[in-house]
DNA sequence: AGAGATCATG
């Protein structure tokens, strides 16, 4: 074939083998190129660097790069293209460095876009307004639109809205691009008033934006307010063409922990086809661990086809949650063994099964081996975690030494963790040492106050509670109002702690008793250390009584159809008697009960739960 | 003649 029909068509099979991800593609054309002499003859150069990049492999595009001898502004932009889009975006700067140094080729509006796109990446408001700055001071380039569009993605990524929102007002012809990059910037920045005023006065809109919008509200935290958009994009009839919407909107409803949510969309994504894609697979894998159905999360995990990191991490980590700890591992063992490379959060979520299981020698190796077999620094989680591991367990001295080596600076979470494990296991002198150095350092939490009151009284310090005390009140210290809600199909209803419905009222008051004396039948003695007020010991009783998760299952219990599993949402930590209640009643009723609090699950049933009594 | 900016999961 002459060369110059080859050229045009080699370059179209290059363009479509890089579109399309086929890497094996690339290798194979790039082996005729170099045969036919044409490797160096443009376009190629920058297409196959290009198609290479496209299909991610990242390393064999800087190896054309390094073999090119020519380096012009294509393939300069090329590779910094290529390299902003990596999950190493800061290996551009050297590049860009090299490119005006060495090359002196100078800045345009390709290489400015891109270098813009690297500051987003980087987070670097600092990076992004050098960018900015350059674009400014070039009347050839500062007319671009294209790079106009970076900056306000930019700017919007980096927290400053406001920012983003001067150079959009500049843009000439805006189109969806820009729009969108705005529109985004608004709603992940909790500025939901101007991201819809925006938004409504957006000429067309395409799924891009709506999906930009949706998921900035779940991002700012408004999930409900999310799931209301989606309901008015379905409404007005927009087509879900790509899987990004869907799984934005699942995790909406993992968020709001509502299965019902959850199973509705879970048809939508069959309906429309999308069941075998992996992201939105991995998203229904977390809702349904999230909503507190681990089997249906299992379900969907075991069927997509191909999993890669992400699924993988999302089932370890909502094993672990739901104290399976063996399953967590043994899904760890498989997916190594699947020659899938674990990542930071794969450690977190198995070295938490251990923490919760007590698998203290196996917790361990899992950290050593982050660092010996996969090359990871461990961040602060990660000591966390194995500090939980060791304190759970009564490893209390080695625990002390790890939160006082560790090249993190502990905050009072951590030592507030650590004092609940000492007091745990009746370490008073350690106990003491750590509350002083606890309460020198300010705490901020509630709970944290209570557990210092406790720890000094057990100690007999009473001077020492009432400073506590009086610090306490002099800071309004306040605990979170606890409450819990509880799904029955299609409805779910919500309770406050001590606020018990009219209509239901005397319904539940009575099972409550009922169920209380049986418990006490059974030896219950009511646990009310972690009421915080100085009230008469009956009466933190009464308090313990009304507590949200207990008036959420009783519903749950008179309303719930045979069979099913009670399944309720705590917004705060379940306190330590209604721990103790809710497994007496899992006996009593013979159902399983399910409760989601603020940091994981406890399964319910016959008397045990699957957190082994450590959460 | 090959290069740039918008939405997604743990």
């Amino acid at each position: 074939m002459p060369v110059s029909t080859a050229v045009p068509r080699l370059a179209a099979l290059l363009r479509s083998a890089g579109l399309r991800r086929f890497p094996a593609l690339c290798r194979q054309l790039h082996a005729q190129l170099l045969k036919s002499g044409l490797r160096h003859l443009p376009p190629f150069p920058v297409a196959l660097l290009t198609a290479y990049a496209h299909c991610g492999l990242l390393p064999a595009a800087h190896n054309l790069f390094d073999e090119t001898p020519h380096r012009d502004p294509f393939l300069y932009s090329a590779i910094l293209a290529a390299f902003s889009h990596s999950d190493r975006p800061s290996d551009a700067l050297p590049l860009f460095c090299q490119m005006l140094a060495v090359d002196r080729i100078p800045l345009d509006g390709f290489i400015l876009a891109t270098l813009v796109k690297t500051s987003s990446r980087l987070a670097s408001i600092r990076l992004g307004r050098q960018a900015h700055a350059q674009f400014l001071s070039s009347p050839l380039l500062s007319g671009d639109d294209v790079v106009k569009s970076s900056l306000v993605d930019m700017y919007s990524r980096c927290g400053a809205p406001d920012d983003a929102r001067k150079v959009f007002d500049t843009i000439l012809h805006k189109n969806c691009v820009s729009w969108t990059a705005m529109v985004s910037g608004y709603a992940s920045n909790g500025r939901k008033v101007e991201a819809l005023e925006l938004f409504r006065q957006m000429p067309e809109k395409n799924v891009f934006v709506w999906t930009a919008l949706i998921s900035g509200f779940i991002q700012s935290g408004d999930s409900f307010g999310s799931v209301k958009l989606f309901v008015e994009m379905r409404r007005e009839g927009v087509q879900i063409e790509d899987s990004f919407i869907l799984s934005s909107i699942i995790g909406a409803s993992s968020h709001l922990a509502s299965l019902e949510l959850g199973k509705q969309l879970h048809c939508l994504v069959v309906g429309l086809g999308y069941e075998s894609s992996m992201i939105v697979g991995n998203s229904l894998v977390d809702m349904y661990a999230k909503c507190s159905d681990i089997y249906s999360a299992r379900a969907v995990f075991e069927g997509i086809l191909a999993r890669d990191i992400v699924s993988w991490t999302t089932m370890v980590v909502g094993e672990a949650q739901h104290g399976r700890a063996e399953a967590a591992l043994t899904l760890f063992d498989e997916m190594v063994l699947a020659g899938v490379k674990p990542n930071e959060v794969t450690f977190v979520g198995v070295i938490y099964a251990c923490s919760h299981a007590g698998l203290v020698q196996r917790g361990r190796g899992l950290f050593d081996s982050m660092t010996r077999d996969y090359g990871m620094k461990p961040l602060l989680q990660h000591y966390t975690c194995l500090l939980d591991l060791l304190s759970r367990s009564g490893h209390l001295s080695d625990a002390e030494d790890v939160i006082r080596t560790m090249p993190y600076e502990p905050d009072e979470a951590t030592w507030a963790a650590l004092l609940s494990s000492c007091k745990k296991h009746g370490d008073t002198q350690r106990s003491n040492r750590i509350a002083d150095h606890l309460l020198a350092l300010k705490p901020r939490d509630p709970s944290t106050y209570i557990l210092l009151s406790n720890t000094y009284a057990i100690a007999g310090k009473w001077g020492h509670v009432a400073t506590v005390r009086r610090l306490m009140a002099n800071m309004e210290i306040r605990k979170e109002p606890g409450y819990s809600w509880v799904e029955l199909g299609k409805e779910s209803c919500l309770f406050r702690a001590g606020e018990v419905p009219h209509n239901m009222r005397n319904e539940i008051l009575e099972l409550l008793e009922r169920l209380v004396m049986e418990m006490k039948k059974r030896g219950y003695v009511p646990d009310t250390s972690s009421v915080m007020h100085d009230v008469e010991e009956h009466e933190k009783e009464q308090q313990l009584f009304l507590h949200s998760e207990r008036l959420a299952v009783a519903y749950g219990i008179l309303k719930s159809v045979p069979g099913a599993v009670i399944r309720v949402v705590k917004n705060i930590r379940v306190c330590s008697d209604c721990h103790t209640v809710m497994k007496l009643i899992s006996s009593i009723i013979r159902k399983e009960i399910v409760v989601r609090d603020a940091t994981r699950f406890h399964h319910f049933e016959g008397g045990k739960c699957s957190c082994g009594d450590f959460w």
